[in-house]
DNA sequence: AGCACGCCGACT
DNA sequence: GTCGGCGTGCTC
């Protein structure tokens, strides 16, 4: 244990110094500024590293932090303005600001835009206002009247105080018949914190019968959080063994071993739904404090400030979570790790799996890896000893891994005009006639993917980008999926005029199921995809398929995860080499994930499922693995084409995308940008090359690549390449170390 | 990120 | 002659 006082920064800035002038800190601001402002503090006022403020920066006044670093770097004296206020919102932890600051360096984002991401909750520095409750008054002296409408709202009352609204709407009266009984005393009007907060995670609870396999994992990571141990752990278990049953025991443990300590459990945004949430609470009888992009700002507001104030001990969130105030963070979990969902692609751009990792490592807490398809980083990583692995192979309840076989579409083509090979619909008839579920996949939504004109050729836009717009014959609209447009679709083409010439060019999950209706027009048949409107329809296709009342679904990739279908005992992947071609690094091991996680749907609680995949690459590896079921073999396979091409993990990347309006001056700075790459030894750069989608919303995008051995530092190369290159304000240019997706 | 400053086209 | 377009640069 360091002994107090070691660290390489004042934890408390004095408020004056021995000569009585004022003393200078250092404030960052969350705006897109690589460096921290000088200010003076009131006279007699404190404010320690990690404090918020309200200081004036140029016109206006801006919330900022108190930052590190020596507070004089050449700015005279008569330059300086005072702070404002200091906030009594608790202040950031020393391992917070390190971590931001190492972010910002890593991701070579400005720290200002790293902080933004903490501070991003907007209201929670200031106390929201506080709100009215009523509780039970005293007895009254002379018994008060009472009416139905009073006896209700007597009923309602509870011991936590309710405002008007919530104690009439439980009552069923007006507000009227609240304020009555306030006025005559029978309630008492108390404050209540418009942000209470969460109940503390329950530890005596008993957790799940673990099977040997899992109390083996369990201990092994319990090890590492009672030794106060910074160590990555992978979870690696297939669909069913039980990760979460396992990762939840080292929760308790980190939780039980510090009474401050905070547990921090990552999810992609898509999985982080209502059953999951409710698995935690099952756990710890006691709900985690959510975090995601769908929260109402009150709720935003109250995870911010109850993680900034210690109290919120358990959250559960998307990638930004990793950006929230904890004052002391032990325990970081991030489940589905391979999910590129972790990947933030606008404003900073990060790996929140990544950023976990680093963030444990330099704060000395462990962290803890889950996925039943880990990513090759990951997998390279636990071979070459730097994280531990614990393994989870047997499935419970005695279910087998479902048959997997492939369909030559060469050979057994489907019908003209059709999707579903003989084959498939075959295996399709089969479960319809024993009365068990089928899931057809495809990764698609909408009717068809690309839209014709047969006449000329045309092939239909988005305005001002080189993206395709797809048909969803439902809204019958013409929707882009990188832009958001969307138009009626047209009669005529835009192009020649030709009436009724536009033609559906391959299939989206609508097409499949217009398919699907017309050869079983006596089955139930739905389709889910993210343009299902709404949490409720989704929740409610969902259910009907648990229940058994759907016969076939047709769905995207959005129920690939985390949902127990018992019934189902059939899957049929409509492409299986869709996301195969593209020139991506990563493209089969992210079909391998993908289609491993969807197959998986088949055959769950003792009923054997199968899968067929229909494709024209039957000698694909990545369909083999799948077949064959040896996942190891394709990632060492995987893993040797890596290394020979020096590509991650066995080498690094990082992307520099100049985008802008002008095309002329985005090539102008382009050569700009290949004129000045200074020589460096391992060190490949690749391009200028226009971007995969070349133009979009209107603005240009050119690329570099850059490929170095992995014991360069590729952030010092960049900062001293394109240090040297000034560009015009209508040309932006993005920095993305370690791009993921290549689009 | 804002916001002011500054330098070129259509208006009272 | 001014109002205002938004390109450029600064904020302790």
């Amino acid at each position: 244990m360091a002994p107090e006082g070691s660290e390489d920064f004042p934890r408390t800035a004095p408020s004056s110094d021995p000569a009585g002038a004022a003393s200078r800190v250092k404030v960052l601001f969350p705006l897109p500024l690589f460096k921290a402002y000088d200010y003076l503090l009131p006279p007699g006022v404190a404010a320690p590293v990690g404090a918020f403020v309200k200081a004036p920066f140029g016109p206006r006044e801006v919330f900022g932090v108190v930052w590190r670093g020596a507070a004089d770097d050449g700015v005279s004296a008569a330059k300086l303005k005072t702070i404002c206020e200091v906030m009594a919102t608790s202040p950031l932890s020393a391992d917070l600001i390190d971590f931001i600051d190492w972010t910002a360096g890593y991701t070579m984002f400005p720290a200002g835009s790293v902080l933004r991401m903490v501070m991003r909750s907007g209201d929670g520095l200031v106390a929201p206002a506080r709100q009215a409750g009523y509780v039970l008054g005293p007895p009254p002296d002379p018994p008060i009247r009472m009416t139905p409408q009073r006896h209700a709202v007597m009923d309602a009352v509870g011991v936590e105080p309710k405002p008007v609204a919530a104690l009439a709407a439980a009552a069923g009266v007006s507000g009227a018949v609240v304020r009555g009984l306030s006025n005559i005393g029978a309630l008492a009007r108390v404050e209540i914190d418009p942000d209470p907060p969460f109940v503390e995670p329950d530890l005596t609870r008993p957790g799940h019968d673990l099977s040997d396999d899992q109390l083996f994992a369990a201990e092994q990571i319990r090890r590492h959080i009672n030794n106060d141990q910074n160590a990555t752990t992978l979870i690696d278990g297939v669909t069913g063994s039980g990760k979460t049953e396992v990762y939840l025991e080292a929760v308790a443990a980190a939780l039980a071993r510090d009474p401050a300590a905070q547990v921090l459990i990552l999810i992609p945004e898509i999985a982080l739904t209502l059953p999951f949430l409710k698995r935690v609470t099952k756990r710890f009888g006691a709900e985690p404090a959510p975090w995601h992009s769908e929260l109402t700002s009150a709720a935003r507001r109250r995870t911010w400030r109850r993680v900034a104030d210690g109290s919120a001990r358990l959250v559960v969130g998307a990638r930004s979570a990793l950006f929230l105030p904890f004052q002391k963070l032990k325990l970081i979990i991030v489940d589905e790790e391979h999910d590129g969902a972790y990947k933030q692609g606008d404003g900073v751009i990060y790996h929140a799996r990544d950023l976990a990792v680093a963030r444990g490592a330099r704060a000395g807490f462990p962290v803890v890896l889950a996925s039943a398809t880990p990513s090759l980083e990951t997998v390279v990583n636990v071979d070459e000893g730097r994280y531990d692995a614990v393994g989870l192979a047997a499935r419970f309840a005695g279910a087998v891994m479902p048959n997997i076989a492939l369909v030559d579409m060469r050979a057994t083509a489907a019908g003209p005009g059709c999707w579903l090979s003989p084959p498939l619909v075959a295996a399709v008839n089969e479960q319809l006639s024993v009365g068990e579920q089928s899931l057809l996949f495809l990764n698609r939504r909408g009717y068809a993917p690309l839209t014709l004109c047969r006449r000329c050729g045309h092939k239909m836009t988005a305005p001002n980008s080189d993206t395709m717009l797809v048909e969803h014959r439902f809204e019958n609209r013409l929707v882009c999926h990188h832009t958001g447009f969307s138009m009626p679709k047209p009669k005529a083409c835009p192009a020649c005029n030709a009436v009724d010439g536009l033609a559906p060019c391959g299939p989206g999950v609508e097409r499949v199921a217009e398919e699907a209706r017309e050869r079983w027009p006596d089955a139930t048949i739905a389709i889910l995809s993210s343009d299902t409107a709404g949490a409720r329809a989704v929740r409610e296709i969902l259910d009907a398929m648990h229940d058994g009342d759907i016969d076939i679904l047709i769905a995207t990739q959005v129920v690939a995860k985390g949902h127990h279908f018992p019934n189902l005992t059939f899957v049929g992947v409509v492409d299986a080499d869709l996301g195969l071609s593209g020139g991506d690094l990563r493209a089969a091991e992210r079909t391998y994930q993908l289609l491993s996680q969807v197959t998986g749907r088949a055959g769950r609680e003792a009923k054997p499922g199968r899968a067929l995949l229909q494709t024209y690459q039957t000698k694909a590896p990545v369909l083999a693995a799948l077949v064959s079921g040896e996942r190891d073999g394709f990632l060492a396979a995987e893993a040797t084409s890596r290394r020979d091409l020096g590509f991650p993990p066995y080498g690094r990347l990082a992307a520099i995308i100049l985008r802008g309006p002008d095309e002329r001056a985005l090539q102008a700075c382009a050569q700009a940008h290949r004129a000045a790459i200074p020589p460096a030894d391992g060190i490949e750069v690749w391009g200028p090359a226009p971007a995969p989608i070349y133009r979009l919303r209107g603005e240009a995008r050119i690329r570099f690549l850059v490929k170095a051995r992995r014991n360069i530092d590729i952030q010092r190369f960049i900062k001293a390449w394109t240090g040297g290159v000034k560009i015009k304000a209508a040309i932006r240019r993005v920095i993305d170390i370690d791009p993921y997706s290549f689009l």
